[in-house]
DNA sequence: GGAATATATGCCTCTTGTGACATATACTAC
DNA sequence: GTAGTATATGTCACAAGAGGCATATATTCC
């Protein structure tokens, strides 16, 4: 397996110990974990489009530094109603998530 | 007020009990709740697509009735990440749910 | 090398969301 | 009317997410 997808699945919470774990990521999980990676994507642009670092982008938001690494990491921890209101608070509209969750995480290689 | 603003903002979890609570609702909470409503509906629509009752519904998505219900009235109580898993398991994907939330809920007068 | 800044990770407490159950209401058909 | 079915609403115990803080790991300057 490489790197890429085991991040992606570490994103969502599973662990890649054997192809058992692999195997039992449904198609819903995936496409799950994917738009969260998605929005996390937009969020990292917007902030990085603002010129603002991520305590800055916490204090808008109302959450912390360490939230915001997370949202940007789509860590686990993170939902994606925090994603998607964090977006929202940086000025998004609904369209816009529209297209990001459409357009997916990008992949350099498929 | 009109009734179906009313609906909207307490379905956001917000009492109209006066204006200044209707003031102080942002364009980000606004939305947030808009893309609730949307994607409330799209589940609702999927599940008489395919002639289920929410009994049925809340077995394949792993939850019950009571929770059914709410999703599809985007009760305050369910998130974003609850209605988008449900609908991912109703075989919807990541671009389905685009579209249902740049399309927003279908507005009668505007 | 060290200092300064930015980002990532781990943990803790408090809050919120979830599933489940009971119950209430709505709607049909008889 | 009653019975049956579908949907809505209220509540609760437990699980999951959130904010915040400390600390670790870059990264960039001198």
């Amino acid at each position: 397996m490489d790197t890429k997808t085991k991040k992606k699945l570490e994103a969502g919470g599973w662990k890649t110990g054997d192809a058992r774990d692999f195997l039992e990521l449904s198609d819903a999980e995936a496409e799950f974990i994917e738009m969260k990676l998605a929005l996390a994507q937009d969020l990292r642009a917007r902030r990085l489009e603002r010129h603002l670092n991520q305590t800055q982008l916490a204090r808008i938001v109302g959450s912390s530094q360490s939230r915001v690494a997370k949202m940007e990491a789509a860590d686990p921890t993170v939902s994606i109603d925090l994603l998607v209101r964090s977006l929202l608070k940086l000025g998004a509209a609904r369209k816009d998530l529209a297209k990001a969750l459409s357009e997916g995480p990008h992949r350099a290689v498929s």
